[in-house]
DNA sequence: AATGAATGAGTGTTCATTCAT
DNA sequence: CATGAATGAACACTCATTCAT
């Protein structure tokens, strides 16, 4: 994994649980002030622990953002590798999805927090570049066939589908129905299929 | 408009290009390196003035964030402000998915330092509420005749939709067929299409 | 107090020992450079820490000259907070004197940065208002007994007389006999009783 | 005179006039914020003219001040070289201190500026030493032949004296009747003929 | 004489990281 | 393992002063 330090933590559980609140901390005030603000101060206060601490357990303020991506980025990954079936299968599309969304809106704090490193560290873009290929190219692998003799590129297609629900479960999609998750799932399900049935249609 | 300072400047043409190439060093600067990293050196370096140059025309490295912003906000405003038939007129939305595109497109690289400091900066994300409050509520004005009787919100199909232009747009959905924005508008209108009649399908 | 850091600072003797040493650098650099010329750079220098080490500490430039002045605050409040005898008793009077003139002197170089200080920020011209003040008003309600039946105000005559003794001290009225402090408290005192007989004897 | 600017200015009425605005801006501001903060940005946004015209005028900041203590120090030392008579001609001795404490009264905005400046600067605090070693050194040769035989020095007296006047009225003695300088001039008149009796009484 | 845009040296302050205890 | 004091590089910002127009 990414963000550890290999040394001498972490062998005793009173390190592991240290550690676990550092994370903790770390997502809380990521989440909350942003990860250029974030400082290793808010950091350590929040964790209860002192500031020296925060060094056995990480290299530096980019590993702990590192370790908590580690997380989101394999159950994001699980997601995209559990078997999946055609466009057609009305469940199926709407099972994977609802998975999409949940992952997604359950690590939408350390989401926001990555695509904002993004912007000033190239390996969070890269780690982001990967990740995000990884299942935009699975969802394109799985709308290609549907797509043939179109002028739509799945790739295309598959991105600006992925956009929407990571953009609807990452900002909030507020002033909407917050509250049901099921709402959410049922309205971006019918999006997603009615859109794709439609770039099928479009002959090339 | 935000972003300016006062008095003194701007009453020759002479500061008037000064601004001018301040900006425009700006847009470039942060848009290679983020707002966080982006130095007040680097701009004023670009723009080939003094360090102190700066700050006759920014009150600070906000302000000319600022004053980027402003620009790109009125054009996205622009788009919506204009007349916009409902969803069955083929041609009208295509032709605004267009202007949205065209225009996110333009202004990509600024709207993606914009979302980066929203992260850090409460001013900058308020904003970002208010201007994509304006275009999502308008969406969902034009929406809503169609989803009456389903179970869909409009605030939350809107925000779903803008979500898959704001994303398709400014990640560079490319990786696939980059140089053709025609293309991408094209594939964007059938999936918007496509995904509203869906949605209008979807009886309560 | 004023002046202090809250929390992390000035747990351990060691950190203690380094507070000590930036207020003694501190109050020898402003002494000599004044409060607006005297850098955090020459203060850190002369007291043999880091640039950051300052900060530790001290919040700003401001704070630290505050702190420096609950010490002289403090001394000059208990002069006045001390029993004291009325006009009449000599040695009382004198003893007050002495007093006075031996905590300026001993804090001159402070109360002078605080002067110059107070011209530029408004929070140490109410502090030594508030200071100044406490000790006139003192003065003044010791004067008033003596003063009844006469067209002299207490407060204006405390004002001058602790001016007396104030600016004596502060501005080194050396050039004279300066290495002998008695004959300075000789003088002030004999001016002072010399003085406010002679406002009694002004018959309204 | 010192801080003038030898070129071409004020040879015109119109040059005359903008420099006239200069000095009693600079003089209201420095009053205002004191001479550190004050900026020449104020001073010329007070004077009504553009920020370059104060060069025309006044070599540097310092400069505008010093033309402003040119005319305070010519007046203080006008009251110095009027004749005098001594400690015992009760209406000459208050006619001097009158004179001083109205001298002081019109000019202690400026004076005020003076001491701060003299804080950091050189210059300032030797034209300080300077005029006030006149008139300290004046009063001195006044109270001398009454201090024969005491022990008390005729400097150290005098600089308590002139202290007192100093202090009474750049500190503004305000708490007490402030709008009746004639008071303030009765109470000191009194403390200072009062003092200096009690000096002559004590016997070496 | 006047204007105001441009300059750039100077300095306060922040914060990730190290290390002695 | 934990602590918290110390470090110092990095930057934003200010403002007196200059100079082309």
């Amino acid at each position: 994994m990414a963000g550890d330090r290999g040394g001498p933590a972490r062998r005793t559980s009173r390190g592991e649980r240290t550690r676990g609140r550092l994370l903790e901390a770390a997502r809380q005030v990521m989440a909350a002030r942003g990860f250029g603000a974030a400082r290793i101060e808010d950091i350590v206060a929040a964790a209860g622990v002192s500031h020296g601490t925060f060094y056995t357990y990480f290299e530096n303020k980019a590993a702990i953002l590192d370790a908590l991506i580690d997380t989101a980025a394999a159950q994001l990954q699980a997601v995209v590798d559990e078997p999946w079936d055609g466009p057609d299968g009305q469940a199926a599309i709407e099972a994977v999805i609802g998975r999409f969304v949940r992952v997604f809106a359950e690590h939408a704090d350390v989401v926001r927090v990555w695509l904002e490193a993004s912007a000033n560290d190239a390996h969070f873009a890269a780690r982001l570049t990967e990740v995000r290929g990884g299942y935009v190219g699975r969802v394109a692998e799985v709308l290609a066939p549907a797509l043939t003799g179109t002028t739509h590129d799945p790739t295309l297609a598959a991105g600006a589908l992925v956009a929407m629900v990571e953009g609807a479960v990452t900002q909030g999609v507020t002033g909407a129905r917050d509250g049901d998750p099921a709402a959410v799932v049922r309205t971006l399900r019918s999006l997603w299929v009615g859109g794709v049935l439609r770039l099928a249609e479009d002959a090339g």
